[in-house]
RNA sequence: GCCGUUUUAGCUCAGUGGUAGAGCACUUCCUUGGUAAGGAAGAGGUCAUGGGUUCAAAUCCCAUAAAUGGCUCCA
């Protein structure tokens, strides 16, 4: 007999060799049909294997994340049973469960190619075979066996991925007619796969490598309900609704033109007006921690760079450099602030007692993404960083980093930006090489940064080998409203640019001693933060930041005087707005008002013009009824201040 | 950059080889209306660009550009 610990600590018995579906079924027969697998000492394993020592032990279900990779891993391998079905001869490479649903990439041989009008017939082979109630069989293979294996079926990358594997590691898992190389693991039997739906096709390397040949990807995601599927579809709609290039169209904020240049957006007015806020706050909350404002040129020399080492990494992929009637002469649009601050750093030396410095900048840069990488705002070629360098001692990286995660939060926090993680990047401690600066500095800021994360109690997870090659970072990433993650917010040290600059300070003993640098941007670019930003609330921006606060709408044309003086009063008050004096009822105008996002909506006829009122309507809410006109006003800034503390969440 | 898809009026989109369409927006006129679309008329297109096939191309083929879904990249 064996223990088997529950995840409520309770223990029960059982005959060595139970299964999983055997726990299960011993606890409730609604939870034996649900498993899809189990967690045994944490460790993800079929139902069916049997259990042969004491564990805890826990049943997967459709709720855990675990339940829905093993879902949808099962689901991947119906996938290539239905592709094998329909495209005999079809190479498949790896179909693993990803965050919604799962693909498999598949090599369909020359000519062959599938789309999207493939899906349909592809969907109903899986729904056809699904209902078969195919169990997923689990066997251990040795490799030889498993070599010939593929080698008889033909699937080069199959034998690709058994070269790295070792005897006595390799299982197969077959289902049906279909037989794959797989970890696991998998679902019982198909027949709890009962809504299928596949999302796209696209190309992708083989093994995630340029070099290698791209492979066909199919993404797909499936659900033991049809219900979850369709409130899965209703929940993308939802993303697409607010998606920032819709909104940024419809709201007017933002445009591009293909004869301006891919990559390059254009600031409508109503667009500026939020950036330009945006703008503002930051400056603002900048002075107060401490930061000088400074001013450079979009364009350096190509000496300069050269010193960055930003000219030989980058040189050959950048916009290429602008030449003068001077031969010889060379200026590079700058991809970034930093040279430009090195070289203020330069303008007279130093003392210990100057720094920290903090130089900010609202710097425009230009790099040269790659075409297809471009996407609505969030990559594009031309954009504002809110840039700043801070130049410190050594033992200051800690204090400093620990004040900007201030400004970070505090920005966020302004914003209602909740939902974010603190990626922290460390170098690989496999490859020190890769790296410049000592182990003594590297150790330094990394702990910096470890701590400084830890006491804010930020949500963070840390990744090896993801640190610049100058300097360990942090960044704050945010996901965009269909679910792909983006970087706003980071802090960066670099031991590197002080080096290449040969910056110094002179420290209390009359010795020269390099700072080091921090480079740090709480929005990163304006253009990602907008484009997150109007995801984020929907197009329903925060008051203090909406482009167009309020609109005056008349009755009718005999009330234009009075709501003239109206809207002067509000544009005296620095309220931004707009009146619609157009020849149109009120429905009209209001039905515009709403569409067009605007918060407060004053109505003024009659009663209003009589009284010296307006009657206030705010956005999605309705008729929120009537006040004097200076009271609106100093309601409306009262409310404006209260989310610039940081008191209200936007 | 690579693979797939897309590009028709300001916007959203119909139009599968035979005379370019709709709704909204826009202009003009009527209407002066109290909390989400008042009525009528009008104007608006080199069907992304360049080649090709065809008696005939928005429609079929090729190239280029841009957008888009991924992959790779991201100072």
């Amino acid at each position: 007999m064996i223990d088997i610990t529950l995840p409520d600590g309770s223990v029960r018995q059982f005959e060595a060799g139970a299964s999983g579906y055997d726990v299960a079924a011993s606890i409730s027969e609604g939870l034996a049909r649900n498993a899809l697998g189990v967690r045994v000492n944490g460790e993800v394993r079929d139902l069916a294997r049997p259990i042969t020592e004491n564990a805890k032990v826990e049943i997967l279900t459709w709720n855990d994340p675990a339940g829905k990779a093993t879902f949808w891993h099962s689901s991947a391998h119906l996938l290539a049973e239905a592709l094998e079905a329909l495209y005999p001869g079809v190479k498949l490479g790896i179909g693993p469960a990803i965050e919604n649903g799962f693909y498999y990439d598949i090599d369909l041989g020359e000519g062959r190619t599938i789309s999207t009008d493939d899906f349909p017939k592809i969907e109903q082979k899986m729904v056809e075979l699904a209902r078969k109630k195919s169990q997923y069989v689990r066997r251990e293979v040795p490799k030889d066996e498993a070599i010939a294996y593929f080698e008889e079926k033909g699937d080069p990358y199959k034998l690709d991925l058994l070269q790295n594997l070792e005897d006595g590691q390799i299982t197969f898992y077959t289902q049906g007619d279909f037989t794959d190389l797989c970890r696991g693991p998998h679902l019982p039997d198909t027949s709890s796969i009962k809504a299928v739906k596949l999302m796209n096709v696209a190309g992708a390397y083989w093994r995630g490598d340029e070099k290698n040949k791209q492979l066909t990807r199919i993404y797909g995601i499936t659900f033991p309900k049809a219900k979850e599927l369709a409130e899965y579809l209703e929940k993308l709609e939802e993303a697409k609704r607010r998606d920032h290039r819709k909104l940024g169209k419809e709201l007017e904020l933002f445009a591009f033109s293909e004869k301006v240049g891919a990559g390059l957006p254009l600031w409508l007015p109503k667009g500026t007006a939020l950036r330009e806020r945006l703008e503002q706050f930051m400056r603002k909350a900048q002075v107060k921690a401490g930061y000088l404002p400074v001013v450079t040129p979009h364009i350096g020399s190509k000496e300069l760079y050269v010193t960055s080492g930003h000219y030989e990494k980058y040189g050959a992929d950048s916009f290429q450099p602008i030449k003068t009637p001077n031969p010889g002469e060379e200026f590079f649009l700058k991809p970034m602030n930093c040279p430009h601050h090195c070289e203020i750093y330069k303008t007279k030396p130093r003392s210990y007692r100057d720094l920290p410095l903090r130089l900010a900048e609202f710097g425009t840069v230009y790099r040269y993404e790659q075409s297809g990488e471009l996407h609505g705002l969030t990559r594009v070629r031309g954009f504002t960083q809110d840039d700043a360098h801070i130049f410190c001692r050594p033992d200051q990286v800690k204090e400093e980093f620990t004040k900007v995660i201030d400004l970070v939060l505090y920005v966020f926090r302004a914003l209602g930006f909740e939902d974010y993680t603190a990626q922290i990047s460390l170098r690989d401690p496999e490859n020190k090489a890769k790296y410049i600066g000592t182990d003594e500095n590297w150790a330094l800021a990394e702990t910096a940064i470890q701590e400084a994360a830890a006491e804010k109690g930020l949500p963070t997870v840390t990744e090896l080998g993801e640190a610049a090659f100058y300097g360990p970072k942090l960044d704050f990433m945010v996901r965009d409203a269909l679910g792909r993650k983006w970087q706003l917010g980071t802090i960066q040290v670099d031991y590197n640019l002080p080096e290449r600059f040969e910056l110094e300070y002179v420290a209390p003993d009359n010795s020269r001693q390099r700072p080091v640098m921090l480079h740090r941007a709480p929005f990163g670019s304006l253009e990602r933060f907008v484009a997150v930003l109007i995801e984020h609330c929907a197009g329903n921006f925060p008051l203090w930041l909406s482009p167009e606060q309020f609109a005056v709408l008349p009755i009718s044309e005999k009330y234009q005087d009075y709501a003239q003086q109206v809207y002067d009063r509000l544009i005296q008050a620095e309220l931004r707005g707009s009146m619609d004096n157009r020849d149109e009822k009120i429905g009209r105008k209001i039905r515009d008002a709403e569409i067009a996002k605007i918060p407060y909506m004053l109505i003024v006829g009659e009663k209003e013009q009589e009284n010296g009122i307006v009657s206030v309507r705010k956005h999605g809410e309705g008729d929120v009824g009537s006040i004097p006109i200076d009271a609106f006003v100093r309601s409306f800034q009262g409310q404006v201040a209260d989310m610039m503390e940081g008191k209200v969440v936007a």
